[in-house]
DNA sequence: TTGTTTTATAAACACTGTTTAGTTTATCTT
DNA sequence: AAGATAAACTAAACAGTGTTTATAAAACAA
């Protein structure tokens, strides 16, 4: 009796239907431009067809905001080449502002936007996709911790000062805050301040 | 002929007047509950009537956000009572810090929200709160470095450095975030972040 | 074939920001 | 003071939004 399995495959396809179409709006529109009846219409269905597959427009954005963990940690695979802890550091921090500039609406849905994580926070429920990214940047200081590229003990600490300085920075420029240093000043000087904080760690970290 | 300039006022006590019950609704039920139809029913006005003083809602988001920069201002004036400048610039980042705590819808308006800025952007208007706030920080930066307290010499790129770290750990709590390291985890986590960015460019910025 | 469950939708509900056309009120001119 | 002009205000509509409900059609189980 292999209905329920197929049911299940189809359902499972369905809302795969759904979410790339979704992406497909997203990144060509915006999400502010990204509506269910949109969507509805990309996939030829009714608007109410997609509350069967997903129980709000949350639900749905925390599914997308997983697909964009997805290409995050493609995009972070040639990390593992990187021999030495703190130069693989520097390249993590790097590439998160690379995928901040390159993939906007993306790294909103994964780290701004509220939208996304309202769908769990009212369970004991974990932002799981967060987890596993922070403990891979956890990982990488640990390592700099025995290796001795870092001296302070404690890399969970450590870890969440170096996120909250390369997010700021992206966080930052994608709400357009940068816009006081001038259209052709701000990027090579956020460059400046990303190299002034590794400096700054490197030496006393 | 004092017309025009009694006209003038009224203009603007009706700005305030809406602005006033904009800010009363948004500081009560959260942004997100903000309607142009709230706020009318609020001052007992047609909808209608709000766009004879603004724009659209974006305009009248950003004179709201510039009401929060006041009282931002306000706020920080206790810094000035600190001597010294290094202790000045840690004071900063922890007021920066609780007003985001305290205030999480104004400083959400303030830093995290696009619609404020879309009002601008296209002109070569500057961001002039925004500029000044960042100005008073580079000032104490600046300070540092004549104390020797910094050695780094050049203010601007060491300011933004330490705004993007600040910012960084207020928006990544404000946005839910920080959630991965449990309720009662994170807010200590944030301050030992904190404590350690400021020990790490006391040694070596 | 009948009964039941699943899947899909049309239509409505209660909102949203914004515009338009028309009315009332206030000021200026003759 | 009376009529013309300009300013202030609003009812109603437009074009959207997320979401729910009742109903119909299809798929499955008995």
């Amino acid at each position: 009796m292999g209905i329920t399995e197929r049911k299940e495959r189809e359902r499972e396809e369905m809302k795969k239907l759904i979410l790339t179409a979704a992406q497909k709006l997203f990144l060509d529109n915006g999400f502010e431009k990204v509506s269910i009846r949109s969507i509805a219409d990309e996939i030829e269905y009714s608007p109410a067809t997609i509350y069967l597959y997903f129980k709000d427009k949350n639900e749905l954005f925390f599914a997308l905001h997983q697909m964009a963990f997805d290409k995050l940690i493609l995009e972070f695979a040639p990390i593992a080449l990187v021999e030495e802890p703190f130069d693989k550091l520097v390249e993590m921090g790097r590439l998160y502002i690379r995928f901040a500039f390159e993939n906007p609406e993306l790294f909103d849905l994964m780290f701004i936007m509220t939208a996304p994580m309202d769908t769990l926070e009212c369970r004991e429920d974990v932002w799981e996709d967060g987890h596993r990214a922070f403990y891979v940047l956890q990982g990488v200081v640990q390592q700099c911790i025995d290796t001795g590229a870092i001296k302070h003990p404690d890399a969970e600490r450590a870890s969440l000062m170096i996120w909250s300085m390369v997010h700021g920075l992206a966080a930052l420029f994608l709400r357009k805050r940068m816009m006081i240093f001038g259209e052709e000043r701000k990027k090579p000087l956020m460059d400046e301040a990303f190299d002034l904080f590794v400096q700054c760690i490197r030496q006393s970290l």
